[in-house]
DNA sequence: TACAACACGTGATCC
DNA sequence: TGGATCACGTGTTGT
């Protein structure tokens, strides 16, 4: 019968229909691409996409210089932890971007360094900024990948909870009152405050 | 002879290898995007256009929230106008933003005031940034595409420029010595000096 | 006429 | 095997 030879057509159908579905999936973002970028709309496909590489460029630049390169602690208490995976020529590496906002204190230094080297991880950066009585401390860390990447990541963010909690108890034994809150206003921006270099400090 | 056979293959075979080129003018960009965004590597063209696209919401989101939405004067005297040729729904109209900082004094305000209402331009939002003695103004204007963009940018540019330049001469007049140089630094940011209301200025 | 850009269907390849 | 993705050549249209 024509039983393969139908077969064979309805394959083909599906087959060119897929495509086509591809292809609209595609020129979708396209479409989003130019809505979200101005000037783009009677464009070529690959200017566009020409357009879309400089503004990511151009939006990383904004950003990278609209902190000014400079880190400034928030008033706000609190550890970032996250994981970066660098794929470096499609690579078997990570690395961790770990951050602790708080109050400036020495003690709570040391417990830092004590916390940071007691890490299964070598902290390939380290910058610490203060801003009045705030600080900032940021570390990067590298792993070769392998290592459990969300477990590290945990453990890292466990040791500086545990850095800033330590300095809650010995806060709350010291002063018991003015805990009410844990928020602080910084109400100036002074950038010869603010220090990246880590021998000055510990 | 086959002279007409000929030219059609050759048409035919440089068709194709335009359409080649088209092709690796597109990938190559796709290309350099993977390698400008982390963790593309292994994605499909599609959802590596996805990520292109909540790469660049997420940057512009940063940039704003950087900038905390604040406009900021800086030290530097500048005029800046662009247009944006906003397409809704693949649109006829367009805008202008312009800005102006200087020092802040107020006859510059209404120079700058008559300056923009002589203008053959609506202004659809106006904002006033101080800081120190510094000022940023800012407007967007709108059009309804047809009337000449270029030219009108440049009128819009002529007019701020000329606000500035009125206001060195009388500078100029009143103190011909601490001019040397146009630049000041201005140390501090102040949130609560930073006005986003026109009323209370003019 | 020739060139440029696009959408389409098809064969190849990889899970 | 079937489903999904890709590169390719071709037909079509606009300049």
């Amino acid at each position: 019968m024509g039983n393969h030879a139908d077969k064979a057509l309805i394959a083909l159908r599906n087959h060119s229909e897929a495509e086509r579905r591809r292809r609209e999936r595609i020129n979708a973002h396209l479409s989003t691409l130019r809505t979200l970028i101005p000037g783009t709309n009677k464009m070529d496909k690959a200017a566009l996409l020409g357009e879309v590489i400089n503004q990511v460029k151009e939006l990383r630049r904004s950003v990278t210089e609209a902190t000014n390169g400079t880190l400034v602690p928030t008033d706000i208490d609190e550890v970032k932890v996250e994981e970066h995976e660098d794929h470096l020529n499609d690579g078997t590496s990570f690395s961790i971007r770990a951050s602790l906002c708080c109050d400036f204190k020495h003690e709570i230094l040391s417990d830092l360094r004590q916390a940071v080297e007691a890490l299964p991880l070598k902290a390939v950066r380290a910058e610490i900024a203060t801003l009045g009585s705030r600080m900032l401390n940021v570390f990067v860390f590298s792993g070769e990948d392998g290592e459990g990447g969300q477990i590290l990541v945990n453990s890292v963010r466990e040791a500086l909870r545990s850095v800033l909690d330590k300095f809650y108890a010995s806060e709350e034994f010291s002063s018991r009152n003015a805990m009410a809150s844990k928020r602080r206003r910084v109400s100036f921006f002074c950038p010869s405050d603010s220090s990246s270099s880590l021998g000055d400090i510990w």
